[in-house]
Formats: structure tokens, sequence, C-alpha cells
DNA sequence: CAGTGTTTTGCAAGCGCATGCAGAGTGGCG
DNA sequence: CGCCACTCTGCATGCGCTTGCAAAACACTG
């Protein structure tokens, strides 16, 4: 920098401006700064700026599993948010264990401007700690004090199964995982719903993780269930009933409509393509970044929540019952 | 730090080697100022430190997509190797543009101690540029003049062809991308082994992306090429295969059996599971990881390669020609 | 106990940039 | 032409930590 200066015959200062305050620079001064810079191939250091802002320009993201595509799709569109706004991303995969990514946030705490937690497997207390730490914002999940971006289940829920019901469907089997406060809001919507259309409901709700396999293993009960038609929580369980099904020599959507949730590109990647509940990942994340941002730039505003529509995606995963095999 | 080192009765400087340099302090006073930190929450600022040593323990990751399961396996090997050593990850999703890649490379490189290009979508002259710009390392690619992990496709490929072969196929289609230098090393081991084994080579190789829907597309001239069997070039494509299959009512294995190259998730979550020529992701990313690391260290040493085996995964999509439906 | 060789510790000078404050320029007006 | 109100620019200091160099402390000799 100091050399910029030197050629174009201004001070530090000057040079400095002309990169982070431009229109405190006259115009001719500015030019003639920003060609010498170029042709001796200098950019500000990122770091010293920050150093001396106080500022890192960096956002740090922390996912549960970016190999998972609910997950991977997040990252994804919080990158290129985050690139458009022209901050940097760090990036963390935390796994499942709690205790994990709390340690984990922290550390990215300190070295970020704020951190965006996707489907967050910590707990209340924890995420309360961290935004209490410093700027946080949630994505896919929400929390009364922390800002959060996520997907409107609950109608979403409602269109599915009023969709599955209008097919003709009577009985119908919702698998979902751990009996928890977090999916707790997720069904009784799916209650609420079928009691309103005359459909009866029968919960699969295990003790067990929403996996391909545990899908396969829920499939196996699906035939005795009396059910026509089921609804998976996720897109990998989704997949795992789907195969669990083909496996038993069943056809979807021929003897069992299937309805999934979730709706990355796995749903079309499977023959037949399945119906979704579809969830806007990328307007969340963006949504998401966008809230951290602004909570950045204003520590000290009210929470803010929003609450995106999903939408149901009609693929053809779903008939009325005991149509014929497509 | 300066409070702890007041607290402590020490300097600044022993604060500081306290954290940076533990055992040139004795350790009754490391253990003080250990003591005085911990009560005071303190923990050295990356930042500063970073300035200051001229190194970030930063590490930078570009893919091509992250949403693409292949490349979500390896920024999440990345990402837990890279931790493992201490080093925080940028993350940055290029698309499919060379440029923007580039650019973005360029722009990560200078905050970063390393860059790690997966699958990079450069060409030649622009990862020349970045390799003697700092130190890179590729995954999924290997470049002469720089550090690479790649896997041995050749071999495997033979594999692959022997394993059909040995079904009793006698003419096989191969799907790939569009023809360049890159791939072209991938196609010669297939013809050497079809032509060793007395199996005719179909190739389609489109002028297009491996994706589902050229997968798809690519099945509906399957039936008309007399072959039994289909070896697809990635896992997308592959699915898309199956998809298309599927969808003209033909059967897998039944009526054509199906390897794909890759091997994610996404083989097991379709039925039938995929046999799969299995790239080891996991540890390409971390020998990619550590000879980026070593090449940190060591800015000056030849080049390095790590040739990966892969490995041939018989699941259910490959079976003799004709054998009767699963 | 002086003398010598080793640790330990502190001092001071950075790392590269941002920014409050004050002085230098610039334009406008009477 | 003098004066005022602005707009530009430069000086100096600070961001929080690292590290070469030298002084201080300590451990061993003979």
């Amino acid at each position: 920098m100091a050399d910029v200066a030197r050629e174009a015959g201004v001070s530090a200062s000057t040079v400095s401006r002309v990169f982070s305050l431009p229109d405190t620079v006259r115009a001719d001064t500015r030019q003639r700064v920003l060609d010498v810079a170029r042709r001796l191939d200098f950019t500000p250091n990122r770091l010293a700026s920050s150093l001396a802002r106080g500022r890192t320009r960096t956002l740090g993201l922390l996912v549960p599993d970016v190999a998972n595509p609910y997950y991977a799709e997040i990252v994804k569109a919080v990158q290129h948010r985050a690139r458009a706004k022209d901050q940097a991303l760090f990036l963390a995969d935390t796994g499942d264990h709690p205790a994990d990514g709390f340690a984990l946030a922290q550390a990215m705490a300190r070295q970020t401007d704020g951190l965006l937690l996707a489907g967050p497997r910590m707990d209340d207390a924890m995420v309360r700690e961290l935004t209490q730490a410093g700027p946080v914002a949630l994505i896919g999940a929400r929390f009364a004090g922390t800002d959060s971006a996520y997907a409107e289940l609950g109608i979403g829920m409602r269109h599915v199964v009023r969709h599955l019901a209008a097919l003709g469907h009577r009985r119908i089997v919702y698998v979902n995982g751990t009996r928890t406060a977090r999916t707790a809001g997720h069904r009784q919507p799916v209650q609420e719903a079928c009691d309103e259309h005359g459909v009866e409901l029968v919960e699969q709700l295990g003790p067990f993780d929403l996996t391909f396999d545990n899908g396969v293993a829920a499939a196996d009960l699906v035939p005795t269930s009396g059910a026509t038609a089921v609804i998976a929580h996720n897109e990998m369980v989704a997949h795992g009933v789907a195969g669990g099904l083909a496996r038993q020599g069943r056809s979807v959507p021929g003897d069992f409509s299937l309805v999934t949730v979730d709706d990355t590109f796995m749903a079309r990647t499977i023959y037949p393509a399945l119906t979704a509940l579809h969830i806007p990942l990328d307007v969340m994340s963006t949504r998401g970044v966008d809230l951290l941002l602004q909570r950045i730039d204003d520590p000290d505003g009210e929470p803010r929540h929003a609450a995106l529509p999903t939408s149901l995606v009609v693929r053809a995963s779903t008939a009325r019952p005991g149509a014929a095999r497509p």
C-alpha cells in the first residue's frame, strides 16, 4: 500500500480510502490511485483490514451433514448469497453430536461476524448462549429469541394430506423420527388435516433417525397397516420407503402412494419421481443470510422471523389407491 | 492479552508465547498464565495472529457444485481433515464457468494459506498460474505440475469391464460426456479392456454434461444398441439411465445391467442398488489436504501425486444378460 | 564464588490497514 | 480580493498478536 501511495504521489491514507470509502476522495485522485494499484497488482489485505475495522466480512455456516442433499443445497445457496454480499464463508460440518456443534460454533464465532446455523442439533440453551455471544441466524428452524428463516411446514402438511385425501386415500402412514418438541409441531397439523378429511392416520414415529435404512425398515410395516399412502418426513427416509417397497415387489404408486417432505434434486432422480412438499431451500437460505447481515448491522433489534411458504409438487408417486400400475 | 499479562504478572510477550510456543515458557509461569486466561475468558485473536505471522491457518476449497453428492462428500471429508489439522475452511462453489472459478480462486488465495481445487473446471493454464501464485492441491484430478490426489480410474475401468464380461455381456454401452483431453484418459482403458475380453464397445460420448436428464436421454438409445449392459461415467448420469430404462418398462438388471462410476450414498438409495466403481472420496480428500499442508510447509518441493486405488462394489444392478427379473 | 552456558522473559518494532482530527485546497460570494 | 464553508488529504495512532534481540535469571562447573 505504501508503494502504491508513493507511486501515485499520495499518502497511504488516501490509498486506503480509495478502497474502503471511495467517494471521500476526489475522482481524479481516485483514478490515479486505482491505475497505479492495478499496475502494481495491489489489492488491500483483507486480514489487516479486518483487524483494523473489527469486521471480518466473513460468515460462518454450521450444518449437521454436508453430504445430505438437504444441507448441501442450503450450503450452496448460502454460499452464493454470501458471495453476492461480498462475504466469505467458513463452513463446518458438525455431525450429530450437539456438544461438538456447540464448541465448534463458539470457536467459529470469534473468527466471523456472525453465525448461520442450519437445522441445529443443539438444544435451546446452547442456541440462546450463542445468540447472546454474537449475531446468529437459524436456517430451517425457529427459535423465538433468534433470527430464523424456516418453512411453514404446518400449512404444507395440510396440503399433502388434502392431496392424498382428494385422490381417495382413507388411511395414511406417516413416517417421522423421534418424538421431540421440535418434530411435534409438524405432527399436529397432519393429525388435524386427517381428522378434517376423514382420513385415518397411522403414525410411525420411531425412536430412529430419518435415514434411508430406517425408511426401508418402515416400508416393511406399510403393507400390514392397511394404509394406501405413505408420507415420509424427509427425503432420505422417503427413498428408503420407496426402495423397501420395490424390494417387496410393490409398486409406487400402483400399490401405495408416497409423498416426501423435502424436495431436493433427489426427488427426481428416482423412478417414479416423488410427489413432494417443496421446501424453498434457496430462498430460506438467502433469507437466513440476509437476516444475519441485518443483525450484524443492528445487533439490538427485535428478533425477526421469516416463515416461508412450502408448495406441493405433484409428480408420479401419488395416484388413486388401486390405480393400475403405470 | 494485556489484561492477562498484567493479572499474571508477566509481559504480553510471555502470554503470547504461552499460546503459540508453549514450551519456551517455564511450566509454572505457563500454568499461571493459563489460569488467568481461563478466568478472564481470554483466547488469542486468530485474526491478529494471522496478520502478525503471515499464516492464516485457513484453507480454501473450491468445488463446481456442492449440491452434487460427489462434491458434497469431498467437502465433508476435507472439512473434517482440515479441522483435525486445526485449519479453518473457506468454501466456494464455483459453478461451471471456468473464468468465475479462476477469479474466485485468486480472491480466495489471498485469504488463505492454500487452495484445494476439487474437479476444477479451469484449464491447465489457470491451474498453473494459481500454482505459481501459492500453494495449491488438486482433488480428483491430476496435473503434472501441481500436487494432486486422484483415483486410478484406468485400472478401475478394466475391472468394471472384466466384471461385465465375466457375467457374459458381449456388447456394452459406455456413457461419457464431452470428449476432452481430461476424459479421454478414461476411455482408452475401457476400450482396451473390451478388446481384451472380446467385448464390443458402443461409445455414447455426447457433447453433453453428465446430468440426470442426459442419462434419461441416453437410456432411450440403449435398447436399440444391441448392448446388454451400460457403464455410466458418473452417478448422476447413471441414475438418469436407470430412471430412463424404468420409464421404458425395462428392468435392471433383468434387461440391462448397469454400472456406475462414483459411489456415493446415492448408489444405494436406488432400487436396485447400483454396482459401482468405488472412488475413495474420503481418503482422496484427506490426502489432498495433507498434500496441501505439506506444500505450505515446503513451498519448493517436487510436486507430489497420490494415485488412489478404486474398487468394484458389486451390488444388485448387474447380472447375467437375460437373467430372470429379480 | 567467579565464570560460562542455558533457559526465561521483556522490550520494541513490526504485520497492513482504518480513521479521528487538523491542516491544506477549492469554490462561492460580497 | 478577502473571507467563509466545504471538500480533500495527510499525520499519527491503534487493531491484537508475534518475534528478533538482549537482558535477566538460573544451573553448573572448577
